[in-house]
DNA sequence: TGACAAAAAGCACGAACGTTCGTATATTTC
DNA sequence: GAAATATACGAACGTTCGTGCTTTTTGTCA
């Protein structure tokens, strides 16, 4: 690996550090550069202009998250162990990839939901993506046998969601200790609704 | 009411729009006066800070949500009734209000649960009496006989937020229009799991 | 209507914003 | 080792940020 890409790496881990923070509008050049140990011009040198940088960060995040829940999920059998997986790497991947503070990508799904650009873009594609791979994996398990046949991969991806939402919320916001059991409780009810009958 | 007080009042109508479109972050001094029709100075006079004025709109924001989605839903039957108008209300309360691009206490929320301070805690505290005025609703339904008496409440509430949440991800990034539809069944599919068994 | 308070504007400040430029220092290529 | 390129820096740009002070306009009420 080059210097530059080594540094441009090392830029992104600390965009994604802040942007866990404090979101992506605090993603300032000046207190990245302070952040990442260089100058404000050395760092802006490595993107043409702030929203470059928002989405090279957002994108860093997007392998990352891909790199923390989708391959290892991989190891598990396909069908509904693959999909409990997803679910729990999903549950703690900020964690799990050093942004304890929260989750870029949902931080930047409300910051940019009404502002249209190539920022947005980035996210909207990374959530469509991520509700493909979901889809996916229901079909997956509903081929195995696993699921109901007759079942909207669809609503259940929209439900899976959202016991997502619900624990991060209640988890960094309200400092809830019963998130993560809730979230748990809240997702085998939805498996257990989903298998077939009998 | 006073000069001072509806021109008060007309800022933070202001601020309100803004936060639903943009952010909490994106409230400037600047920007609000702006769109406000005043003076940088005229309309920093009505707050001691910036951070005041975030308080103050994020206390509008709570008094407003309460008008357009508690209230109103007071005029269902207590129980069942009540429990579904809240959700009802709740899912549309932004257009209702005129905050068509988002609900400003969901950015709040995400911008700063991990920023202490005073903003930090008007946004808690708008989060702890809402669950807690559910928790109540849910228990009043089963007092009347609506839903079952070993119901998990704080798990309801807990699902139900969740639904919320993947709504408004949903509806306002991705913009599906099957939004709707699926909350409703998957709020039809929660009430489904706690009504009285036979 | 005149006096006094309240409200808004005017003006200025230091700091931080994103961005550009010229220059120095590493690093790579020959 | 020399030439070429990549990388980083420091200074400065115009703008906007939040926030003080002072002055002017506007309401309010005796």
């Amino acid at each position: 690996m080059n210097k530059g890409e080594h540094t441009r790496a090392a830029i992104l881990d600390a965009a994604l550090a802040q942007a866990s923070e404090s979101g992506f509008e605090s993603l300032t050049i000046g207190s990245l550069a302070e952040r990442a140990g260089l100058s404000k011009s050395g760092l802006f040198a490595h993107f043409g202009s702030r929203e470059e940088l928002q989405v090279a960060a957002i994108e860093a995040a997007a392998a990352r998250f891909t790199q923390t829940v989708f391959i290892p999920a991989l190891k598990a059998r396909r069908g509904l162990p693959r999909l409990r997986a997803l679910f729990d790497h999903w549950l703690d991947w900020t964690k799990r990839s050093g942004l304890a503070h929260g989750c870029p990508m949902q931080a930047a799904a409300v910051e940019f939901d009404d502002r249209p650009g190539p920022v947005r873009n980035a996210v909207i594609e990374h959530f469509a993506r991520l509700e493909r791979e979901l889809v996916r994996a229901v079909e997956l398990a509903i081929g195995e046998g696993h699921l109901r046949t007759d079942l909207d991969t669809g609503q259940f991806v929209f439900d899976m969601m959202g016991v997502i939402f619900a624990y991060y919320h209640n988890a960094r916001l309200i400092k809830g200790e019963k998130a993560e059991s809730r979230a748990r409780i809240a997702f085998e009810r939805l498996i257990a609704a989903a298998v077939p009958v009998a």
